[in-house]
DNA sequence: CTAGGGTTAG
């Protein structure tokens, strides 16, 4: 326990005590938590019930019988309800009887924080000083947690050394919040460091100091370090539990390294930890992500098999991956299904489900699901609206879209950047670039100050209506307003000088971009690769390509398609097909495009069967064939003059749900047989 | 004091 002998207190006791009574923002804060949730109010209401109760009870019943009252409250995120019920208690020294606890303070001081009034919070504990308690360790945990998670990281260090230098022991606690506070503010070096100090402090790191750092620098795709950290902790004598491997497993898994988190399983079954709630979960979300839905079944039979409920979030993770497979009904019956297995919807699931909707083309649906949840007293939230308005703008519906900010605003939430962002990208897309023009103006009046992404949006909309002077000009303009570009900025705008033919002046972009600290990404490299092949300068093209490891730049299919395509226009189709077949070497898998570029190059290179085959092989690969795949075929034969066999190219791809325009492939290939082709198919 | 699910630009 902390000593507290010469601790000097002096600088907090001359705080303002907050006013608990007449806040009009802690019962405007009341009343909507308490109209949040029907199943929670009856809770809340209950436990304000027994509180106020208990108040009149004769004798009154002991401090900790209402601070535990409290600590369910607070637990259920009622802060302003908690603080309204601590007014009751006496903080003029009067009442004996209702004299608080220390730890009524800290839960007052807690709960000022989570309604981001840390300075309410400091003055909680200048009250508590001056009356004459001693706050504890909590209190000070509390205070920096509450700086930490208001962007107020800098005054949480001060705090804490200051507190140091005054006596105050740290605990592991303490060093613990301010080590996740520096990590979720990104600063893993000075987490690093602070755990290095702990080494040499009276109480050294334990697991979850390292796995909250390991875990940091595996969502910064930071590994090496992570590894590191991990290593070392084991070393020391520390087991990694099941937080620990679940970070790392979630980090591989984003960058898809399945076999690495393969192992670390194997490692948790050699170590006899079991995967909990939280680590199938994430299995479950990375198998989804990559359409192996029936994968993910079986995980979630194995799950439940184990012992091991699944959840909501498990269930949104499932539900989402039925999604992206276009799955609607599906997912709408495990949606349904949620209730049967004690689950309850939450409004990422509804969020999950609008979005899934809404991407496949059914943004009735997607609205009416909109509407079930407010039925259900699931308050949407900014994403919910941001979703559906990404969804009405993709059909069109701009005037609906448009006005979702004004009832968003109705409903207590402010449209952030995004929002105004997918509106104004919806307006210049659809050549309304004039009003996209004014709709930026407006972001600002409506206090929305314009993002990088904002101007990006611009810039965009302007290069493709052959403004590139006026993209140029939003170029300058967004720098004398303060905001600086970025990567996307520079590849929007090299590419549009490229498509006006301005080569030179990309070219200068491209140095500029540079020397302002900005590294080329994929997408540059995938620009100018392109224009230099649409250009004929094969071997500038090749030497970029050869200098992109330099950049830490990797291929990815998109650049390969690229230089398969160019080599197949320049006549090297056997050079193509063998990039062809480095790619999944290459860690890529081949896209329709892919396919296409190669059949078309094969086809023009009179290799017809090797073009058949890997249309054959194409569909085996699950990538099916489109009108473009067909067309290549059909115009390949024809030109062989093998007829027969692009008929029945023709009919397998009217057959095949494929919109084929058939006249359209024709057209320009050997006219005599325009009708007879033509009359058989039909 | 540590872990999982939802939204915008090239």
């Amino acid at each position: 326990m902390m000593t507290m002998m010469k601790f000097n207190l002096s600088f907090y006791a001359s705080r303002k005590f907050p006013l608990f009574f007449n806040r009009p923002y802690i019962i405007a804060a009341s009343f909507h938590s308490i109209n949040r949730n029907c199943k929670d109010s009856k809770t809340l209401q209950d436990a304000v019930y027994t509180f106020n109760r208990m108040l009149y009870r004769n004798p009154v019943p002991p401090i900790p019988e209402f601070t535990k009252i409290l600590s369910v409250i607070v637990k259920r995120n009622h802060f302003a309800a908690a603080i309204s019920l601590i007014k009751h208690f006496d903080f003029l020294g009067v009442n004996p009887v209702l004299k608080p606890t220390i730890y009524v303070f800290n839960i007052a001081i807690n709960c000022f924080c989570h309604l981001k009034r840390v300075d309410f919070g400091f003055a909680v504990l200048g009250k508590a000083t001056k009356l004459g308690y001693q706050p504890d360790c909590a209190t000070f945990n509390t205070l920096i947690r509450g700086l930490c998670g208001n962007d107020k990281l800098h005054q949480a260090i001060k705090l804490f050394d200051r507190l140091v230098k005054n006596g105050f022991e740290p605990s592991v606690v303490t060093y613990g919040t301010l080590i996740n506070g520096l990590c979720k503010s990104g600063d893993t070096r000075s987490a690093v460091v602070l755990l290095q100090n702990m080494e040499t402090s009276t109480c050294p790191p334990g697991i979850i100091q390292y796995s909250c750092i390991i875990d940091s620098l595996c969502k910064r795709k930071r590994f090496v370090e992570a590894l590191k950290l991990f290593t070392e902790m084991k070393r020391k004598g520390l087991s990694p539990n099941v937080v620990t491997y679940t970070c790392l497993i979630h980090g591989l898994c984003s960058i898809h390294s399945w076999d690495e988190a393969l192992e670390l399983l194997s490692e948790m079954h050699a170590r006899n930890i079991s995967l909990n709630v939280h680590t199938f979960s994430i299995l479950l979300d990375a198998l989804c992500k990559e359409g192996r839905i029936t994968e993910a079944e079986s995980l979630l039979s194995l799950m439940i098999q184990r012992g091991v409920t699944p959840n909501t979030v498990t269930y949104n993770s499932l539900i989402r991956g039925y999604c992206l497979l276009g799955k609607m009904d599906v997912a709408r019956k495990l949606f349904d299904s949620m209730v049967d297995q004690h689950c309850t919807h939450s409004v990422i699931t509804y969020n999950i489900l609008i979005k899934g909707y809404s991407e496949n083309k059914k943004i009735d649906e997607a609205l009416s699901v909109f509407h079930e949840m407010c039925n259900e007293d699931i308050v949407p939230s900014l994403v919910t609206y941001n979703t559906l308005i990404i969804g009405l703008c993709q059909a069109g519906r701009f005037e609906e879209a448009l006005l979702l900010p004004y009832e968003m605003k109705s409903h207590g939430l402010t449209p952030d950047i995004s929002t105004y962002n997918t509106l104004l990208d919806a307006l210049s897309k659809n050549t309304k670039l004039d009003e996209a023009v004014k709709f930026f103006d407006s972001m600002i009046d409506q206090g929305c100050m314009p993002s990088v992404m904002s101007y990006n949006i611009l810039i965009k909309g302007y290069s493709e209506n052959e403004k590139i002077d006026e993209a140029l000009n939003m170029f300058s303009k967004m720098s004398k307003n303060g905001v600086n570009p970025n990567v996307v900025t520079y590849n929007t705008l090299i590419s549009g000088l490229f498509h006006a033919g301005r080569l030179e002046e990309a070219r200068m972009l491209s140095s500029d971009m540079k020397s302002r600290g900005l590294k080329p990404d994929i997408v540059t490299f995938n620009t100018i690769l392109n224009t230099l092949y649409k250009n004929g300068k094969v071997e500038e093209a090749r030497s970029l390509f050869n200098t992109m490891d330099d950049d830490d730049v990797v291929p990815d299919i998109v650049t390969c398609n690229c230089i398969i395509d160019g080599m197949c226009k320049s006549g090297e189709t056997d050079e193509a097909y063998g990039m062809f077949l480095s790619l999944s070497a290459r860690g890529l898998q081949p896209n329709v495009r892919t396919y296409n570029i190669m059949i078309d190059g094969l086809c023009k290179a009179s290799e017809l069967d090797k073009a058949n085959t890997l249309f054959l092989e194409m569909k085996a690969n699950g990538c099916s064939a489109d009108e473009i795949t067909y067309k290549i075929m059909v115009q390949g034969f024809i030109r062989a003059k093998q007829t027969t066999r692009a008929i029945e190219f023709i009919n397998r791809s009217l057959n095949g749900n494929v919109s084929a325009d058939v006249k359209k492939w024709l057209n320009g290939c050997c006219p005599p047989m325009d009708q007879k082709i033509l009359s058989s198919s039909n």
